[in-house]
DNA sequence: AAAGCGGGGCA
DNA sequence: TGCCCAGCTTT
């Protein structure tokens, strides 16, 4: 990391110059009143959150007042902001303040992040913000910033990613006007260093940007890697039954249950009947519908629907060498994939009592 | 419909 | 400790 000397002062001239400073919540800047702003603001846009502080400032306008209400009453002045945990946690450090601190926050961020809701940017927001101390915050907006002047190539989500991240955040933190850059830090990532269509133009930092240089601001911070949303194949399997006998095919020696015997399978979109006849040599008399159901792979679903097809008594098939029948009790001692096994214990069960499609 | 959001809470 | 969740928003 090459912190760059500058990126402080350039982050407060422009604070300076350009950004918000006559949000209800930034005047008369206590501890209190910036912790419920920045509560609010966690969850919710600056001009939605101006109505309801201003409502709760009214209502509860220090921690005494707050600690000394119901729930409910709190509660109420949270309804339509959403995430009620947090209201409730809210209450429930109003209460600890006082009881434990003589309703004075702690001097120190792990005290204060002993508080229900209160984490470590958190933390760090109300006593930068209120009482101007050097401590760094990570939130949101502050990773996007960071993210992208530094192109960092990981996904914040990663702990280590995290770690280097809080590091580069603590190492742009200035002594002075702590709390004036914690502001400009998230008036930055909430106006112009927006996760979609950002202001480069406008930035302070662009001249140093790695993002930027890239041509490529939208591209961090990096996304979480996709769960590699499996893809889903369809097959049907075939219970293809000869009076007390079921044929099962021996399957390739390589490949998906290598030498494994399995069921005579058909690719979903064929029509059963016809293409049975056809590849197995049989006459099909009967069809039976079984369950469908989704069997999971590492790497993909294979959504399978079986049927029973019952043929005549004397039926032979087609290349014999790589089909044998065998009954169903028998069938179930082979070493048999999962599904198949699955399919085989329905079709024991099923016999007689599914409803028959005559054809 | 999918990801992002800070902290909580679980294994 | 490390990972995932709740509950809501934005894209």
């Amino acid at each position: 990391m090459t912190p760059k000397n500058n990126f402080a002062p350039r982050v407060l001239d422009w604070f300076d110059q350009h950004g918000r400073k006559h949000l209800p919540w930034q005047h008369n800047k206590t501890p209190y009143r910036v912790w419920i702003s920045e509560i609010m603001l966690q969850q919710t846009q600056v001009t939605t959150v101006i109505p309801y502080y201003e409502r709760f400032m009214r209502s509860f306008p220090d921690v005494y007042s707050l600690a000394a209400a119901s729930q409910d009453e709190v509660l109420a002045h949270w309804s339509g902001l959403g995430y009620y945990a947090r209201g409730r946690n809210l209450h429930k450090a109003a209460q600890a303040l006082v009881n434990d601190w003589e309703g004075e926050f702690p001097a120190t961020q792990e005290g204060v992040c002993e508080l229900p809701g209160i984490g470590r940017s958190t933390a760090a927001a109300i006593l930068s913000i209120s009482r101007n101390e050097p401590l760094a915050i990570l939130d949101g907006n502050v990773k996007r910033v960071l993210a992208r002047f530094h192109a960092v190539p990981t996904w914040p989500g990663e702990r280590k990613t995290e770690t280097a991240m809080w590091a580069l955040a603590e190492a742009y933190t200035p002594q002075d006007r702590c709390g004036d850059y914690t502001q400009a830090m998230m008036d930055m990532g909430a106006t112009l260093c927006t996760r979609s269509n950002p202001s480069c133009e406008r930035c302070p930092l662009k001249e140093d940007c790695e993002a930027f240089a890239m041509g490529a601001p939208t591209a961090f911070p990096k996304s979480k890697p996709k769960k590699a949303a499996k893809p889903v194949r369809n097959t049907q399997m075939l219970v293809v039954q000869r009076g007390e006998t079921i044929l099962m095919e021996k399957r390739p020696a390589s490949g998906i249950w290598g030498g494994l015997w399995s069921l005579p399978e058909l690719d979903f979109d064929d029509d059963t009947i016809q293409v049975a006849e056809l590849r197995l040599g049989v006459q099909v008399d009967n069809v039976i519908s079984l369950s469908p159901f989704r069997h999971t792979f590492s790497h993909y679903h294979l959504d399978i629907v079986p049927y029973k097809l019952v043929v005549q008594e004397k039926a032979q098939v087609n290349e014999a060498a790589k089909y044998q029948w065998f009954e169903i009790s028998e069938a179930l001692k082979l070493g048999l994939p999962t599904p198949i096994r699955s399919i085989l214990e329905t079709a024991q069960e099923a016999v007689g009592t599914q409803p028959q499609l005559n054809l």
